[in-house]
RNA sequence: GGUGCCAUAGCUCAGUUGGUAGAGCAAUGGACUGAAAAUCCAUGUGUCCCUGGUUCGAUUCCAGGUGGCACCA
């Protein structure tokens, strides 16, 4: 049976080094599940593999989108599902590797079909939001959908925009598009999930965001300073960079905000992993253990 | 060596007219359906430097000590 392998863990932990290896064993193809690697002027910043290891294991969706092209969660499960089915032809196992949390989930279960906003009404409604503010937004909320009113977090603006958003779109409340089903999938997953140490992960995002430094961040970073608007750049390790560049921290507070940001990254992804009961977890350096894993599910399961 | 100022949470500090304390940041936990490396919510943390004195009661007042800073020698 077609076998999905996730490998997934908080970021600097290890897992596009793990997962090479693994494909490596296999003889088989990555699938990259980060929402920042898509975007081919990010390199530095956001740990794409070397080319090396690119040449040494194909890699898909890495680095293949603009900064300047829109692109959402829903896109990213039509492609890669193409994608997932066309490469279950060569390779069995094949793996799907990365730290965006709502990109993995979207492969595994699925996301409902709601229409994507068109970047007019969004800029509409933003600008609505801003000149009226929070307590309007809810009040607007309630009329056009007061079920999705009564179970929001109305502290959160992003959430009630984009309800508000979809109704102004389709005329119809966003609660008529959420239907909350885990959509069935051709080919079995095994989740594997990566951790270590609190202590030691944090050591090692500081020491790889020196690197990161050392590398040239800084100069790529000032080459898309110009487009910083961008949600694409509404990232770590870039915008940290841009209130520097403004004048608004020095080089060595703008460099351990990054470090600092990239650490509740870190916590925050294992926060939303831990609900996950499927996950598989080990170590970095368990590579033969997991080797064994994905070995006896595989044959358990033919 | 002398004088002055300071010593409170992991850090920077506030405060207690004497009734054992609180902000920011950090840290930790949580939410999450097309912006997700986004966005939002919640939670502690304590020999109040040490030793004496005054007091029913001292982190707070007093004395001495220790450490730090500044100035004068």
């Amino acid at each position: 049976m077609d076998t999905l392998i996730v490998v997934l863990g908080p970021t600097g932990v290890g897992k596009s080094n793990i997962s090479i290896q693994l494909a490596k064993h296999f003889h088989s193809e990555i699938i990259s599940a980060d929402s920042r690697q898509f975007f081919r002027e990010l390199s530095i910043g956001t740990a794409v593999p070397s080319q090396e290891d690119l040449k040494l294991i194909p890699h898909h969706f890495i680095q293949t989108k603009s900064i300047h092209n829109y692109y959402n969660v829903s896109e990213f499960e039509i492609e890669a599902l193409t994608t997932i089915s066309r490469l279950f032809l060569k390779c069995n196992p094949l793996f799907l590797a990365g730290g965006s949390m709502l990109y993995i989930d979207t492969i595994c279960k699925g996301i409902d079909d709601i229409p994507t906003v068109d970047l007019d009404v969004r800029e509409e409604v933003t600008r609505w939001y801003e000149n009226n503010g929070l307590e309007a937004l809810r009040q607007r909320l309630l009329e056009v959908d007061a079920e999705y009113y009564r179970i929001v977090d109305l502290n959160n603006p992003k959430r009630l925009l984009h309800a508000v958003e979809i109704h102004q779109m389709t005329g119809k409340p966003f609660t008529s598009f959420r239907k909350n089903t885990i959509k069935e999938r051709p080919f079995r997953i095994l989740k594997v999930g990566i951790n270590q140490d609190r202590k030691v992960l944090y050591d090692r995002i500081n020491i790889r965001v020196e690197q990161m430094m050392a590398a040239g961040l800084l100069e790529e970073a000032r080459a898309v300073y110009p487009h910083r608007n961008l949600n694409s750049l509404n990232t770590v390790g870039y915008k940290e960079l841009f209130s520097y560049f403004d004048g608004d921290c020095t080089l060595v507070e703008a460099v351990d905000l990054i470090q600092r940001n990239t650490r509740k990254y870190a916590r925050k992804q294992l926060t939303w992993f831990r609900r996950d009961q499927q996950i598989q977890w080990f170590e970095p350096e368990q590579v033969k253990e997991i080797i064994n894993y994905i070995d006896q599910k595989m044959t358990e399961n033919e």
